[in-house]
RNA sequence: GGGCUCGUGGUCUAGCGGUCAUGACGUCACCCUGACAUGGUGAAGGUCGCCGGUUCGAAUCCGGCCGAGCCCA
């Protein structure tokens, strides 16, 4: 009897083990070569090391990998670099919770040199993990948003926009997070329900009667300069226009009727302070009212809120709800749930405070913008529709600049003298903090001091050089007028707004151009529950568990089919359990068949000519799936082939011949399955590879996509739903007379339109 | 309150104008058939969210409603 080469009756996860040590040993199958034909850049996202690394972002990657691997074996030459982005916020809390010590007691040198310290520690997991998941992005080359190199480069980018006239120096409201001791961008808002009071304060109006709003943020009536109601609500008609006495502090609110007022929420009145969210902003400025400042960059109560001054908010706003009480003003108070903005980092409310920040112009550009989503090929189309939204929701222009340590520098001096903002040569690495200032005199007033901006970037503004950086703008420029725009950024749902949004603005500033060909939108990885996996929500699962238990092709093959292309996908162990069994069945099948030693093809007959027709069918389908970037067609297709087609009905009708060495069944069965092998490689690349290693030599790394078959007669496809009801009423009469498979069956014929496979078929059922 | 997306057997998922609605996981029954019991075969299980409309014909197109999620106010 034949032995057949795969030895072991299922499949072992040690081989991945194994095969990671011979991938080592060949790495031009994946790295980037121009001679193998067209260029494919990818932007792959730069992730934050944290530790450990989400199931869900380690499911994206690995379908990014899987397009890298897909545009390979189309024979395109891919770039697929990676980066890590190391800037930011997090790694400075880690430091200042690691020591106990807010960022601004440190010695910024000190920090800094912490910060590096605890990112390089943690950093190389992420790393680790990939090269165990069979990624092949370009690990050993992988670059830092936190390098001397990309730091330069960004600031860079920022020196050619700035002398565009793009950048602007504001004292106007914006986001403010106490806790980070930072302004924020609007990107870095979330919103959430939070338990509140809501108070119902008494206003005297001048002439008699009275006003009554209703607010969440009591302490801010120092800064009340203006109440507003509905100008349908009939409830206050009559104190439109009149002025009130705002209550404790005495300042004159005018009363104007304003659609801002919500009529079903508290009052309808509602008060206009400086600031308490973006309707006193806009209103502000729309009404040309004073700003008052009662809440400082400390988040304590100023000097105007007189007895409340230096009280921290949540305090002053207990306090001023007290002496409300005492004076009679305060008709009522009500518990109820309020969105309440939230800095993403802190997780603490923000303020609006007014302060010299840097702003990016980007509402300028919103047309432009639109019309460049609408220009990317988005996978899927109707993730398009994240970005636009994002772009019609924007109210200010991006504050760019960051109180913070670990972080891009602002390449910027200031002349001392007529205070007018300097750039230096874009190119080097710049520390304005520290660095002594690369200019004789000022080209304005010919001043010869200058004082070095001491702010840093918000950390997408070099994340958003990523595609330029990649396509090498500024590095070599042949390449980079050939690759861009970029050909392909993917990138997870939850980061359009931020990475997507920034990285389209800034290259339409750099070249007005699009910055990508094709941008793939894929899904969040959730909880069973369909809950987003959070460390505070309770219910994450690391990784790595998962791998070690199920292993990487098969948490990548559930990653492929579980859900349709930019589809939440939810991370269940049975479900990768399932991948595990399908690669199993995979295994056996080459197993079979690499019993028989490979043939040219031998004379066919009908039954091989009809696997090879809907083989035919299969490769059309994978392929035109590839180069769409979707992996959920190949995976299920593939699968539904081989375990409901290929196995059951094409192999049982060839065994017979099979294990005579007939050379068109031995022939037909190594093709299938060197197709097969082909187009799930990108999905599942160490059992393909490590059956094509052992049956075939070499790498199916090395292969391309199977192509159509000439001369297959593509009509016999239209017997398949016959032929497979045939073999399901044999096997379902064999059951119902009790009779073994292996027994023949008497009184059966084969149908008419079958003759051409009776010879396969009576072998197989036995049929008398 | 507005915008967007989604609602298909217990769970997840395909189909997106045309014969008895796809597959997976799970469930039940029987079976070791010369690759596989991490298997095979068979079976049960669905008013395709609800209500209207277009059409000879709708899960599939249109409108409304209900529900879920995300984003924004």
């Amino acid at each position: 009897m034949a032995e057949p080469k795969l030895k072991g009756k299922q499949w072992d996860l040690a081989v991945e083990r194994e095969l990671l040590a011979a991938w080592a040993a060949e790495p031009a199958l994946y790295a980037f070569n121009p001679d193998r034909g067209p260029t494919f850049v990818i932007d792959t996202p730069p992730p934050y090391p944290s530790g450990d690394w989400h199931p869900g972002a380690v499911v994206g990657y690995s379908l990014i990998d899987m397009v890298a691997r897909a545009q390979r074996m189309l024979g395109k030459a891919v770039l697929f670099p990676m980066g890590l982005d190391r800037n930011g916020i997090n790694i400075e809390r880690t430091v200042e919770r690691k020591y106990r010590k807010p960022l601004h007691e440190w010695d910024r040198e000190e920090f800094i040199a912490k910060c590096r310290e605890e990112i390089s520690r943690i950093g190389e997991g992420i790393l680790e993990i990939a090269r165990r998941m069979g990624m092949t992005m370009d690990l050993a080359n992988t670059y830092y948003t936190d390098s001397d190199a990309y730091r330069a480069y960004s600031q860079g980018i920022f020196i050619d926009l700035f002398n565009k006239g793009l950048f602007y120096r504001g004292e106007r409201p914006t986001f403010y997070c106490v806790a980070c001791g930072t302004p924020l961008a609007e990107a870095d808002i979330l919103y959430e329900e939070v338990p509140s009071t809501l108070a119902w304060i008494r206003f005297p109006l001048e002439g008699g009667g009275s006003v009554t709003i209703a607010t969440t943020r009591p302490e801010l009536l120092p800064a009340c300069r203006a109440v507003i109601v509905h100008p349908e609500d009939a409830r206050w008609r009559d104190a439109v226009g009149k002025t009130a006495k705002v209550a404790i502090f005495g300042g004159a609110a005018p009363v104007v009727a304003h659609p801002g007022a919500k009529m079903d929420f508290g009052s309808g009145a509602a008060m206009i302070c400086s600031y308490g969210d973006m309707v006193d902003v806009r209103l502000f400025r729309e009404l040309q009212l004073d700003p008052v400042k009662a809440i400082d960059e400390q988040g304590r109560m100023t000097k105007v809120a007189g007895p409340f001054a230096g009280l921290a908010v949540e305090e002053a706003r207990a306090k001023v709800l007290l002496a409300l009480q005492a004076q009679g003003l305060l008709e009522k108070t009500e518990a109820i749930q309020h969105k309440t903005p939230l800095c993403e980092r802190s997780r603490t409310p923000v303020e609006f405070l007014s302060q010299d920040a840097w702003y990016l112009k980007q509402l300028d550009h919103r047309e432009a913008l639109r019309r460049i989503a609408h220009e990317m090929a988005f996978h899927p189309p109707r993730h398009r529709q994240l970005l636009l939204d994002w772009i019609d929701s924007l109210t200010i222009d991006w504050p760019v600049s960051r109180r913070r340590y670990y972080h891009t520098e602002i390449p910027l001096w200031t002349c001392k003298k007529c205070n007018l903002a300097l750039v230096p040569k874009p190119g080097k690495y710049y520390r304005p903090w520290k660095d002594p200032a690369p200019f004789d005199e000022c080209p304005n007033c010919a001043g010869t001091e200058f004082v070095g901006e001491d702010r840093v970037f918000d950390t997408w503004m070099d994340s958003s050089c990523s595609n330029l950086w990649v396509s090498r703008y500024r590095i070599d420029d042949g390449f980079f007028e050939e690759n861009f725009p970029v050909h392909l950024r993917p990138q997870g749902r939850e980061i359009v707004r931020t990475w997507l949004y920034y990285t389209t603005l800034k290259s339409y500033l750099v070249h007005g151009k699009k910055p990508f060909h094709d941008v793939m939108i894929h899904g969040l990885g959730l909880d069973a529950h369909g809950r987003a996996m959070h460390r505070t929500t309770g219910n994450y699962v690391p990784a790595d568990p998962l791998i070690d238990a199920h292993g990487a092709d098969a948490i990548r093959y559930f990653g492929a089919s579980e859900t349709g292309p930019g589809e939440d996908f939810r991370i269940s162990e049975e479900k990768i359990g399932g991948a595990r069994k399908f690669i199993t069945k995979l295994w056996n099948v080459a197993r079979f068949i690499s019993m028989f030693p490979p043939v040219p093809a031998g004379k066919l007959k009908a039954s091989d000519e009809w696997i090879l027709a809907e083989m035919n069918v299969l490769v059309a389908e994978c392929r035109g799936a590839y180069e769409d970037h979707n992996m959920f067609v190949p995976s299920n297709r593939c699968r539904e082939f081989l375990w409901n087609r290929f196995a059951p009905h094409y192999v049982e009708m060839v065994k017979a011949r099979a294990y005579e060495g007939d050379g068109g069944a031995v022939y037909t069965l190594h093709a299938v399955l060197q197709d097969l092998l082909r187009l799930l490689a990108p999905i599942v690349p160490f059992c393909t590879d490590k059956i094509w290693r052992e049956v075939y030599g070499g790498s199916v790394h090395g292969e391309l996509f199977p192509s159509l078959r000439a001369g297959v007669r593509e009509e016999l496809t239209k017997l398949t739903p016959e032929l497979e009801a045939f073999n399901s009423e044999v096997w379902r009469l064999k059951k119902e007379r009790g009779i073994p498979l292996g027994q023949p069956l008497e009184g059966l014929g084969i149908p008419e339109s079958l003759q051409r496979f009776a010879d396969d078929l009576r072998k197989m059922h036995h049929l008398a």
